[in-house]
DNA sequence: TTTACATACATAGCATTCTTATGTATATAA
DNA sequence: TTATATACATAAGAATGCTATGTATGTAAA
């Protein structure tokens, strides 16, 4: 990811998930601009980090493929598979877990 | 880190500094101690991940130590230096902007 | 027209972080 | 005497992400 931020590493695979359980399926560009346009520019999801999650998502049964043709150029659109739509739930309830702990050990509130 | 927590990657120097601010100096055993009590055992952080930390960062000057003994045991406390003071500030600042971004990426509202 | 930028995929090499395993040493409880 | 707690430390390995690079098309700017 970027702009020094060390602290995202480990998050990514749950963002791709919880982004495809919004939106049916999204190819790779795309995935990387809405979480550019979400943080308003603050986290920038490297290809180097994106493509090889994907991969291994859809390795692991979690995400399911196709590609198509479009304007000329290749898309190939990701899905969560039934494996994957049950594992976001379980990585959601981990990121909530994880949130809550670093605000304990940092002493910070929520901003609003 | 533990428990199959991927996620506290790259949070730890910004936790180490922060229990750090709130306590004048503290020693390793201790900072893992206190960091297993405030998660209540959800977040256990391992010596070959503390110790390794803590000599980078007095390596880069943010951290001043002093050595005691302690019941016939060795105990080397860590303190904040003047740059480690200031530093802290940056850090925790980074921590809220992560926190907000990601749960702006998840859709996570606070739990409370 | 050619240079830069956006779209769209992919991978190899590297740096960093953390885990696991191991080692040393003392004190206490079972 | 065995296990657990206290207290430090490091080496080997796994995992993650970054940088750099490559291919290819389309469009806007100089």
């Amino acid at each position: 990811m970027a702009i020094s931020n060390e602290l995202f590493k480990g998050t990514l695979q749950t963002i791709i998930l919880h982004l495809l359980s919004e939106n049916e399926r999204m190819y790779g560009y795309e995935i990387t601009q809405k979480v550019k346009s979400v943080t308003q520019g603050e986290l920038l999801l490297k290809e180097g980090a994106l493509y090889p999650a994907l991969h291994k998502l859809e390795a692991a049964g979690l995400l399911e493929t196709s590609t198509e043709i479009v304007d000329n150029r290749l898309r190939k659109y990701y899905a969560l598979s039934k494996d994957g739509k049950a594992e976001v739930l379980n990585k959601l309830q981990e990121a909530r877990d994880f949130i809550q702990n670093l605000q304990l050990l940092l002493n910070l509130k929520p901003s609003y």
